[in-house]
DNA sequence: GATCTGTATACTGTATACAGTCATTGATTG
DNA sequence: CAATCAATGACTGTATACAGTATACAGATC
């Protein structure tokens, strides 16, 4: 008898909060300017600050909001050394599941990422959302394959810090569909069955990205 | 008039919990037996219940404690294929750190790692405990002269979780102490200034770590 | 007029109270 | 005697109340 197990996960009012707010965070509702202050957001939610504390407090440690000395939480604004930082540790962890790719060589999952490379990059609309969440789907496509809870928990917890404080907000969309055109050669690179070319792919792409990222900053005047 | 600010760093008691508790953690005073209840911590810390819980819904976040069923915190356990998983994580952040390292070659950073691993691995009373600690402060050691907040923070994520289940209990001493002797190589491997040969060697050095825990484990009955 | 000081305001952190849920146990009933 | 069901206890999640602290502002002092 394989009856599936009733979802019957403890309802937390404070994960749901999260969510909403992490969400809003990444979908530019909640921008630069904005102080989340506990009682105000209870309010708006119509429920009590505590479970509204406890996410803010979660979001603190994840390093996308900070406190504001004024009172409140604003989202984390990182230095440009540190999206420098930042991009390196999306290389070590996306080349090390370039590596495994590789390694494995598994004609199914190169066929699969090959499929999503294709579907995630034929945009009808197009729009600076639309090429952002596509290559984000697309690396994290990559992780996906891996099945290696870690690597995709830092994957997401990257891409969360980076995308907090709007990073790409400045790009311009002729920059990202030319750059989102180079991600079947990453596949290629992988079905190359070599580590290291596959790793070199992603490393060499991942930089690509950065020098987008900063070109697109020192364009926008505003610091 | 030279007065000292007065450290007015927004105390949470939160914070302190949390400190406390990951340090029990570590210092294996809490086992995996043991139930964290949210009503019993806040009595034996004096305090209410309100900051004991936020630490443990931190803990649960990072993936140190899980929800028992039966109520209360227990430590989580990670399966074979977790740790599996989880070096290959530690793989991804190490390796890319020694890759950029040995970009750098920095003669006075390669020096301080020296003078760290000549430190840590003199252990004057052995013990399980102190074999781990020195190497844990070596493999840390190389982390921070990256000067990456997001590499280090990924760091200690990983080794606390794959400390939490006390993963090295059961490795015996002698396996340890000649496992420590490795690292000067590591520092050679940097040293050379080449980014593949500081990157496998770190890669095998790791590997070398899970066949020895995985060897560990076998051995120890108990599962 | 500038600077200092007291007071109000805003917001946080902690404690406590309340209600609901899940498991266990003991009683009841066929 | 076995099975079902109610009651109890253990914990949790949420709301609310209270107290402390930092910031802003207005009035006082020289």
């Amino acid at each position: 008898m394989a009856l599936k197990s009733i979802k019957t996960e403890r309802r937390r009012l404070a994960d749901e909060v999260y969510n909403q707010l992490m969400d809003a965070i990444l979908g530019g509702e909640i921008g630069p300017d904005d102080r989340l202050v506990q009682e105000r957001l209870a309010a708006e939610l119509e429920i009590s600050r505590t479970p509204v504390r406890e996410a803010l407090l979660r979001l603190e440690q994840d390093g996308v909001l900070v406190n504001s000395p004024r009172g409140g939480f604003v989202l984390y604004r990182m230095s440009e050394g540190e999206i420098r930082e930042l991009y390196q540790a999306r290389a070590a962890i996306e080349s090390q599941a370039a590596r495994i790719l590789a390694g494995q060589n598994d004609p199914s999952k190169n066929s699969e990422l090959r499929a999503t490379v294709g579907r995630e990059e034929d945009i009808s609309t197009p729009s600076i959302r639309a090429y952002f969440d596509a290559n984000r789907n697309i690396h994290r496509q990559f992780l996906t394959m891996v099945n290696n809870r870690f690597l995709l928990e830092m994957f997401d917890n990257i891409w969360n810090r980076g995308t907090a404080f709007r990073l790409f907000a400045a790009i311009e969309k002729v920059d990202l569909s030319k750059s989102l055109g180079d991600h079947m050669a990453l596949v290629d690179a992988i079905e190359s069955g070599n580590a290291g070319v596959a790793q070199e792919a992603f490393i060499d792409h991942i930089q690509d990205g950065f020098d987008l990222q900063m070109a697109a900053l020192a364009h926008s005047d505003n610091a």
